[in-house]
DNA sequence: TTGTAGGCGTTATCAG
DNA sequence: CTGATAACGCCTACAA
């Protein structure tokens, strides 16, 4: 690969010229310009990231860190913050941490040594990266924290409005009729677990309903946390004939555990899910679901730390982004007959089939 | 940060010395070894992988180029690229090409300025990355194609067997009685598209039957693709009574294309996947698929490439991974009353639905 | 066994 | 406006 001196002998200039006029830092005549353009041309040359990074303290990589890309949450997020980091000519380096902190750490440690201009990364489990983010800081990387908030969380970050979602997908089933409601949590050392959650208590205590304690039930964020908590719901005297899942993989875990217990849904039950994801689309019935744009979660983080490394001094910034209630086949209003035993449900469950 | 100078003042020896205790590269008596790892230790110091990279004229990051991230099936080949990855101590930089062979170029000459250790590529639409490839080369760069291969491709390779996998479910579908199959292909300009179509044929031919060139359709590899290519394959008479889509997103739109045509999956028709994607597991009913391993794939992947890094003189080398028939909900043996009309089906779905 | 010094490809400073 | 030249942090002959 041709290098600076190559180009500059091609061009019968001096080396700092055609820095000058690859980096704009100083006006230099015509002739001499095209000569230097002619020749980058002709080589293809591309000047080394690593060279320049090693020479500016900064390179145009952005560290990228997720729980986890299988997740069908996170593609979103990277792709989002992918195709910015691309417009803006960054590139993103991505690691999963699998929800370990102690991975989480050693990524960010190792990731510094690249000197990327910024960091994003949604949080692992019980991650406290006020020190590291300190750490990028001073080396003058921006830090955004997605989705999810370490505690104590000073710096920039970007989420949903996980509170206002689940508040908004509670009093639609509060609306419908529903009085026994359920909640799914996801881990409530997760500050969007958290959120949802008080979203759904607020809309309770607004509609003047008491839930009890057995009612919210805290789940791992996957297909098999909410089966089994459904599992649990589900034997519940009086049952709860609405369930707000805290993510979609729980709302799917609580379909399949419905489906299980001879139930239907919605007829039964219904079931509200959280995310949005594609794959609400294809269940049957499809599943209802509190939709966040996780594409616009990963773009919105990488503008602001943009932003962030334009003007470092600007005053810290939470974006929250909207959420949007999708209402699909999982929600009815709660079931006429309110027998708890589940002898009247199996003659709707038939009804409810043939329908479909 | 610190560097090696300040290492070597807090150690009080010299700066080779500090690269050769960090590097193994040369003996050094123990209480210097000792002073240098301390003051390692205590500073928290590690090597700059810039200088380190520029120096030795090779970084340990590995470009990563896949089509799109959103698409279900390539999380898990990142995730496997990233574990083995990870695991040797190497970075992925994450690109995505949207199938556009242009902006694959882009990506391709962009990173090669990092000098990175290798590149893992899920070539794009009509990529012919033999230049590129011969570049990266020349330059110490280990290349791997993933999933599907460009036209001619020469060098090292991790793909699926996709005509033993697509000629196993279309022999399953014939053993269970189904004499007229379709398939519904991804774009046969991909590799394993026409693989998965060879495969398809072989086991037709072998069981001495004919497919009309219409049971053959060519479709995108996504939901809308298998959705408008079913419902052409629907209004063929004699219709078909099983259906190959070569994956799984094909396969979720021709199941939305049966419901919507009131025919019954598996009673009227059966459907077949390809990938083996979590989302088959969810529908109803569950969709049969040939399961491959995406984490697999690009575990294999990146560790061809380490061990090309390590020789690179020896024979090229294709790793064809297995594929796996995961018989699920969506296949029965076809429908006994061969009425092509659809009249006699519309009981059997009554009949189907209870049942469910 | 340890230290010294040149150079990887850039950028940036400073004379001319 | 242009051209030398000194770093950036590290590796690696080569010298001591």
């Amino acid at each position: 690969m041709a290098n600076m001196k190559r180009i500059a002998e091609l061009a019968g200039v001096s080396l700092g010229t055609v820095s000058h006029v690859l980096n704009g830092t100083a006006r230099v005549r015509e002739p001499l310009r095209e000569r230097v353009l002619n020749a980058v041309h002709e080589t293809g040359y591309q000047p080394s990231q690593l060279a320049r990074g090693l020479r500016r303290d900064k390179t145009n990589i952005l560290a990228m860190i997720v729980p986890d890309i299988l997740n069908p949450f996170f593609p979103g997020v990277v792709r989002g913050a992918e195709d910015v980091a691309f417009a803006n000519g960054f590139r993103l380096v991505l690691c999963n941490t699998d929800n370990d902190h102690k991975k989480e750490l050693v990524h960010l440690n190792a990731l510094q040594t690249y000197l990327p201009s910024g960091l994003i990364v949604i949080p692992s489990d019980f991650s406290d990266l006020t020190a590291q983010a300190e750490s990028y800081r001073k080396s003058g990387a921006a830090v955004v924290c997605v989705d999810r908030l370490p505690r104590n969380w000073a710096g920039d970050s970007v989420t949903s409005d996980n509170a206002v979602g689940a508040f908004n997908a509670t009093s639609y089933l509060i609306d419908l009729g529903h009085r026994r409601l359920a909640v799914i949590t996801g881990p409530l050392h997760l500050t969007n677990s958290q959120d949802r959650l008080k979203g759904f208590k607020r809309a309770v205590r607004q509609a003047g309903l008491e839930i009890a304690p057995a009612y919210a039930q805290e789940a791992t964020f996957d297909r098999a946390g909410g089966y089994a908590k459904t599992k649990i719901l589900l034997r519940l005297l009086p049952r709860p004939t609405a369930i707000l899942a805290c993510n979609d993989m729980i709302a799917l875990g609580a379909l399949m555990a419905v489906r299980e217990e001879k139930l239907n849904c919605p007829d039964d039950i219904s079931i509200i899910g959280f995310d949005g994801l594609d794959v609400t689309e294809t269940t049957t019935p499809q599943l209802s679901s509190v939709y966040q744009s996780s594409y616009q979660l990963g773009a919105e983080a990488v503008q602001l730390a943009l932003d962030r490394f334009a003007d470092t001094s600007s005053p810290v910034r939470h974006i929250v982004l909207k959420t949007e209630l999708k209402i699909r086949e999982s929600v009815a209003p709660p079931p006429k007959l309110e027998s708890a035993n589940g002898t009247g449900s199996a003659k709707r469950l038939r009804l409810a089939a043939v329908r479909a």
